[in-house]
RNA sequence: GGGCGCGUAGCUCAGUGGGAGAGCGCUCGCCUCACACGCGAGAGGUCGCUGGUUCGAAACCAGCCGCGCCCACCA
């Protein structure tokens, strides 16, 4: 870490500092520079293609997770390559408010100073969650700063802000008015705890282990009557009916009986209905209709009563006779005792069964019959499935589209009032007599009847019926504004598969109903960031990764590119430390590999690359690898296929593997050499080289390369900023034949290295060698790079090698190296090294034919260690066997002839 | 009940018809003048199992086993 305290951006350019690549240093500046710039600032009528992303607007008071750094390292990356390509790039950023979330956060802070939302009041209430908004609230898109996120952040909007608040009430009449919003009395989900209506999405269905209880309801003359099975006891308070099989011969003749309901002493007939699976249970099923979607379904269908035997807060009312006042599950055992005793209560078994739950707090909800507005939503998904069946939209990947088209398909109309304060006000009002009066504003008497004294509906919409405006409010809908016919549709929607039925669907059908196009072409599915094991982040599990911890010691970049590295369409993502940590490492290495070029190009600048004839080799090869990495990594990025594993592999290997460990070791002979005109050949090779490299890069690791680029280019920031350079061209074809005569060379010198490694040859030790090789024409010109990467001394070609005395063969596969032995190797040294490690090998081998001559191990340990033994025994004697070859060879060569 | 994904080195993953690979971890040798957040060398795999297609299968097909996820109003 530099101690720099106001450092420029420029100020912490590699060859002005010493040290590792300090993000904290630079980032900071750099994002601040890009802004007051305004590169991330678009308007319509800017020249170039237009490409548009709105953002997956985060929870309001939320914080900065790992999966919201996956989807803004994503859509980042996708913004700055469009903005590179030239296109009139935005991205929109914004947050959502996020209702019943929101006001259980805001609920808890007053539970914990003692009051409740009551206490205050709906006004002091929504004052209140504003104002903590307005702490809060600004905190995630700070953070999404932070990441380098490139939003144009002079269009942030809020999905309950006036302006969106405007297009929630005129899409909300309109549909009223063509009759595809209504007021239903319906069965519902509700939550106990919220104390509010949910939509079917937003519970979920956990696998349960309950019971199956078997109730005998009594004919009223005294009969046997009927059992029959149910997982809720309890709500036989509330039943009407017992339904079986119309072609069910054990109930025939009861079918049209008279049973009298245990308990409640109620009348209620034996029905049949096809809904009921003979097959399940004893194939006579209780009806409830106000606490069951089935039994509802069938009430309807004959005829039945409803009898609501829960309040709000799931506790038994009037309804329930002598169990008034109990909650549901106190209830539960009570009814099931109250039945025992009567001896009705046939038997109970074990069952595993899905209990649906609140997806905002846990709780089990309760299925419902209230009074509910509702989203007729049929023909609206009729339009959704024709757009996607037309592949107007298209899912990336393909895979999500069938599970997308299934679930349109099967919508139930969707329950949008809320029984909570904080949210979007239904624009209903009522007047005495009960006439409803739907009104963009509120109106000053019943449409009706024209009473002046009305009262607003006191429910408020579900969160996602005003994010579902989303991809059209922030461009200004309802206006007619150039922003939203320049943008809209948007190009592409990058979210998480988890909210495609929540928010894509609705999206999809909000947008084609009220704009003559869909929302968006494409919907890019990222996957969810997991732990490195794989596993669901959970606090409780303590597996939770804090991508701002990791920002500030990693930086930016680093995290970017350790979830992007691992990042393919619609797969999870796994992140742990170690992959931050060696993304932190790479930005490092590019740091370096510059800090060298900026030492040696004396000023150079990217530009015209030298004529081809003037290239070397390594040039030619280099320039090769380019083009072959620019063209994966333009191709792996491109909008809706994105592959960002492969181009972050690409770049990752051009980088260190190629640009690094071969060319800019080769590029040191001319660098460091003292033919001018060679130097500048390859000074003018390297700066361009890099100058694209950057580029490349930019998207992945905007604020490394942005710094280096800086320094590579001269540029000096504001509008000379790599965020506002060209994207890449191509540079041509690659050059295969420089390229197989590069792998040639590199094939020799990792033989060569490997031979010193082998025999324990100090770097500082250069050592001649002779070639005899098939390639030779080839090969020759590339001696001096030969003897620079391997450390030689001398490099000699020969038809063959007469005098093989005194020397060792390294093979390669187009021929061989002689290198003599005297002077390389030390022979005493190998010697005695060698029979050091025969010892301890020899050592080994006694050890375990000590312990495995011992009769008590071998018959009392058990078998898997006795054979863990042996195995390390055979192991070790093919070590001494390999040793002893080595030092026989070694051997001769002490007592050959000296070599001359 | 329906659907989807995954099973490749110790761990996490890439690889979709012809060389079994990467990062981390591990072993050995090096502070070589960009980088020890580094350099060089290396060990390690019956590509879940079975069968099929093919000249050739980690990849394509079928079945099975295992893990994970999503959807679903059989009480």
């Amino acid at each position: 870490m530099t101690d720099v305290v106001d450092p420029a951006p420029q100020a912490a350019a590699p060859h002005a500092t010493a040290g590792p690549y300090d993000p904290a240093a630079v980032e900071h500046l750099l994002y601040e520079d890009w802004v007051s710039a305004g590169l991330f600032h678009a308007e319509a009528d800017d020249p170039g293609e237009p490409f548009s992303i709105v953002i997956p607007p985060p929870n309001v008071t939320g914080s900065l997770h790992v999966g919201h750094a996956l989807e803004h390292a994503i859509i980042d990356a996708v913004m700055r390559r469009a903005r590179m390509e030239g296109k009139n790039a935005v991205w929109v950023p914004g947050t959502d408010h996020a209702g019943i979330a929101t006001q259980n956060v805001v609920e808890q802070q007053l539970a914990d100073e003692g009051v409740s939302r009551h206490d205050l009041g709906r006004e002091a209430f929504i004052e209140r969650v504003w104002r903590w908004r307005e702490e809060s609230g600004g905190l995630i898109l700070q953070q999404m700063r932070r990441l380098g996120a490139s939003c144009d952040w002079e269009r942030e909007a809020f999905t309950f802000d006036e302006p969106r608040s405007r297009a929630v009430r005129e899409v909300f009449v309109t549909l009223y008015e063509e009759g595809l919003i209504y007021r239903g009395n319906r069965l519902i989900n509700w939550c106990p705890r919220c104390l509010t209506a949910l939509s079917d999405i937003e519970v979920d269905h956990e696998d349960t282990v309950g019971e199956l209880a078997y109730l005998r309801y009594p004919t009223v003359d005294g009969g046997d009557g009927v059992v029959v099975a149910t997982t809720r006891p309890e709500t036989m308070l509330g039943d009407t009916a017992v339904a079986v099989h119309p072609d069910d011969e054990r109930y025939r003749l009861l079918v049209g009986a008279t049973l009298r309901l245990p308990l409640v002493d109620r009348e209620i007939p034996v029905i049949a209905d096809d809904a009921v699976d003979p097959g399940f249970g004893t194939g006579a099923v209780k009806v409830t209709p106000a606490h069951d979607p089935n039994d509802h379904a069938i009430a309807q269908r004959h005829g039945l009563a409803s009898v609501d035997i829960f309040t709000d807060h799931a506790v038994v009312d009037e309804a329930g006779g002598r169990f008034a006042g109990l909650e549901r599950y106190a209830a539960r055992a009570a009814v099931k005792e109250a039945l025992a005793a009567e001896g009705l209560l046939v038997r109970v078994e074990p069952y595993t069964h899905a209990v649906g739950t609140c997806s905002r707090c846990g709780t089990v909800v309760e299925p419902r019959l209230s009074d509910q507005w509702f989203v007729a939503v049929t023909p609206l998904a009729a339009d959704a499935i024709a757009a996607v069946e037309a592949g107007r939209v298209t899912f990336a990947p393909d895979r999500f589209t069938r599970p997308f088209l299934e679930w349109l398909r099967n919508l139930h109309d969707w329950c949008i009032s809320r029984q909570i304060w904080w949210g979007h006000r239904i624009p209903a009002w009522y007047c005495p007599d009960g006439h409803i009066t739907v009104a963009r504003e509120e109106p000053d008497a019943c449409a009706t009847c024209g009473e002046r004294a009305l009262t607003q509906d006191e429910d408020v919409l579900d969160t996602w019926f005003s994010s579902a405006l989303w991809p059209f409010t922030v461009f200004g809908w309802p206006e007619d504004t150039p922003a939203l016919r320049v943008w809209y549709p948007t190009s592409v929607l990058v979210t998480g598969y988890d909210i495609n039925t929540f928010w894509v669907s609705r999206m999809l059908m909000m947008g084609i109903h009220f704009l003559p196009e869909v929302p968006f072409r494409i919907v890019h599915n990222h996957g969810m960031v997991r732990d490195r094991y794989g596993k669901k982040m959970s606090k409780s599990f303590g597996n939770v990764l804090d991508p701002l911890d990791f920002v500030d010691r990693y930086g930016a970049d680093a995290l970017r590119f350790a979830l992007l590295r691992h990042c393919s369409p619609g797969q999870d993502v796994p992140l742990a430390e170690e992959w931050v940590e060696g993304a932190r490492r790479f930005a490092n290495k590019l740091w370096n590999a510059i800090r060298l070029a900026l030492q040696t190009l004396d000023g150079t600048r990217p530009g015209e690359l030298p004529h081809r004839e003037q290239l070397a080799l390594e040039d030619r090869w280099v320039l090769s690898r380019l083009e072959r990495c620019r063209a994966t990594v333009h191709e792996a990025t491109a909008t809706g296929s994105w592959a960002w594993s492969t181009a972050a592999q690409t770049l990752y290997e051009f980088t260190w593997d190629e640009l690094a460990d071969w060319y800019l070791e080769a590029a040191k002979v001319r660098l460091y050499g003292h033919d001018e005109a060679a130097r500048s050949v390859v000074q003018r090779v390297l700066a361009t080289v890099l100058d694209d490299l950057l580029r490349l890069l930019h998207p992945l690791m905007p604020f490394v390369t942005e710094t280096l680029w800086r320094a590579v280019s001269g540029a000096t920031g504001g509008q000379q900023s790599l965020a506002a350079a060209a994207w890449p061209a191509s540079l041509g074809e690659r050059d295969h034949h420089a390229e197989a005569r590069f792998a040639l060379l590199q094939e020799v010198v990792g033989e060569l290295r490997r031979f010193r490694a082998e025999h324990r040859i100090p770097p500082a030790t250069l050592f001649p060698v002779a070639l005899v090789t098939s390639r030779r024409t080839e090969l020759e010109p590339l001696a001096p790079l030969l003897a620079t990467l391997v450390g030689l001394s001398e490099v000699r070609f020969a038809a063959e090698v007469v005098d093989t005395s005194g020397t060792t063969t390294v093979v390669f596969p187009t021929g061989e190296a002689y290198v003599p032995l005297a002077g390389v190797i030390d022979v005493a040294g190998e010697l005695e090294r060698l029979r050091k490690e025969l010892d301890s090998a020899r050592g080994e081998v006694d050890r375990a034919r000590g312990k495995l001559a011992n009769p008590q191990f071998v018959e009392r340990a058990p078998a898997e260690i006795v054979q863990r033994e042996r195995d390390k025994q055979a192991g070790w004697k093919r070590v001494v066997a390999q040793l002893e070859e080595e030092l026989a060879q070694l051997r001769v060569l002490e007592d050959g002839p000296p070599p001359s």
